[in-house]
DNA sequence: ATGTCTCCTAAGAGGAGA
């Protein structure tokens, strides 16, 4: 079972990146952000015809998230429950045994601004989400933008941004409290070369300079990460024509019994 | 390096968000 992730800045504008990623690697499910695209206009038929069900919950102009699944997912959930919210940042649905979450993290904008203050409730929220998930859901897949690069391994120059968005220490508090749940980093299971990034700015040449962060991830409860047995970070679609500037991460599970009734 | 990309409104650029 392979599961993935990818931030596509507007499905319209990238629909033919992701249909040709999909063919090439086959995931079992892949988990989509920043649809920029209400539900509605969403283009269902052409994941439908790549053998793909979508779930999908859009918005007009921002954020989004969906679910393709090889599989029908079910027990779908929009949203993180008990938290009030008009962005469409989280959805979830099992998927052969296994839940699967989509996650698009507020990005918070600077730590000055209101956007940083609801990322930190946002993320509250998520904790006690997930909290409760893990209690009724041994298999766990929490896969996204999370908008934090955990370590400064995961910077390209960590003096440059030291205190800035994205790498605070409240927010990699709030990301280490999603693992002390007990949820793994499914890219650090593993060994990496050094300098491995999921997303790079516009700007800058920043991606042919590999001045990169890694901020999508692939959290997997204890029984996944038991059955992982690879992460790895795709950064070929990054490097095409009029790409999103996140790149796909995928990981592998391997060994797990079918899921009871 | 106010740099780039995508969206919106609204009828031509400019702002929001990342």
């Amino acid at each position: 079972m392979k599961i993935a992730t990818w931030n596509v800045n507007s499905i319209k504008v990238r629909l033919d990146h992701v249909l040709e990623w999909m063919d090439r690697h086959q995931p079992s499910v892949l988990c989509l952000q920043e649809l920029k695209c209400e539900t509605a206009r969403f283009p269902v038929e052409a994941f439908l015809e790549a053998g793909y069900e979508p779930l999908v919950a859009g918005q007009k102009a921002y954020n989004g998230v969906a679910l393709l699944g090889r599989t029908t997912g079910k027990d779908v959930t929009v949203g993180i429950p008990g938290f009030e919210d008009v962005q469409q940042r989280a959805i979830a649905a099992t998927f052969e045994g296994v839940r699967v979450m989509s996650l698009y993290c507020p990005n918070g904008e600077s730590l000055t601004s209101e956007k940083y203050a609801y990322k930190l409730k946002w993320f509250e929220a998520l904790q006690h989400y997930l909290s409760d998930t893990l209690k009724t859901h041994e298999r766990l897949v929490v896969a996204g933008d999370f908008n934090v690069a955990p370590e400064d391994r995961d910077i390209h120059d960590p003096k440059a941004w030291q205190g800035e968005v994205l790498c605070s220490d409240a927010e990699r508090a709030a990301f280490s409290a999603l693992l002390d749940l007990g949820l793994k980093d499914s890219f650090r299971l593993f060994e990496q070369l050094e300098a491995q990034y999921s997303w790079w700015h516009y700007r800058v040449n920043a991606f042919k300079r590999n001045m990169g962060l890694r901020i999508d991830h692939v959290l997997t409860s204890q029984a996944m990460a038991s059955a992982c047995v690879a992460c790895s970070i795709d950064r070929e679609p990054r490097a095409k024509e009029r790409p999103s500037d996140h790149a796909p991460v995928m990981a592998e599970f391997s060994g797990l019994s079918s899921p009871s009734s």
